[in-house]
DNA sequence: TTAATATATCGTAATATTGCAATATAAATA
DNA sequence: TATTTATATTGCAATATTACGATATATTAA
């Protein structure tokens, strides 16, 4: 069977920018409260967590495992071996180009008041 | 039919506090490469965009009247008739919470180096 | 009122994401 | 080596998102 489209559903990648799917990529990695969690939970021990951040998710081992993958393929944290356990933390350098974005955007708006809506 | 579960595939926002939830309602929103691209075309302009975001976009009219929902919904921007089109422009207030959020973690990243991993 | 223009909604096809049980893998310890 | 512990992967069921044609709606202009 054909069918009309061939790419439908699937994000149009190839029509934008490298930047602008970077940072969709970035943005959408935090859009999940699991992983927004994590992040704060990460912020909160104010340090490398070695394993125990299933215990601190209302979610299974491995739909937590996913989570934690999506937010390293994104470049927001990192983790590595550390003895039986893995150790995660903030990645900064990822944070940089999201932060910029926010930034830029506060920069603009202080500027000029466009609230004319 | 019966199933096993009865959530299955749903993200389990009861789980999660409301401020997570909507952390992740706002990054969810800038997640796709059109909506940034929206997000950078108010700011380009530098004031309220009456009409022509359509044809800024690699997408067709109802696709991009979809996303500009999403992003309205989020808070992040608003819109009003004036005249023939409407008038969009960024939405401040919507603004605040996910750039506090970015600063918290720039701010705790400042503080304290965690890189151990 | 009618035609033109701009935007929204509906319907639908396709892909993507979410979640978890079962299982595999990898490292540490007995 | 065998067992335990921690994490990852696989497979699958279900929901969510993306995209667009067709159509509806709403405002302006003729």
């Amino acid at each position: 069977m054909q069918y009309k489209y061939n790419t439908m559903g699937a994000t149009k990648t190839d029509s934008f920018t490298d930047k602008q799917n970077e940072l969709a990529i970035l943005a959408k990695a935090l859009g999940h409260p699991a992983r927004i969690a994590i992040i704060e939970y990460l912020l909160k021990v104010d340090s490398c967590i070695c394993g125990d951040i299933v215990n601190e998710l209302p979610l299974a081992q491995p739909t937590v495992s996913q989570h934690l993958k999506e937010l390293k393929n994104a470049g927001i944290i990192k983790g590595n071996f550390e003895g039986n356990s893995i150790c995660y933390c903030i990645n900064e350098p990822g944070f940089e180009q999201i932060k910029g974005f926010f930034q830029d955007i506060t920069k603009h708006l202080d500027k000029k008041k466009n609230d004319c809506c």
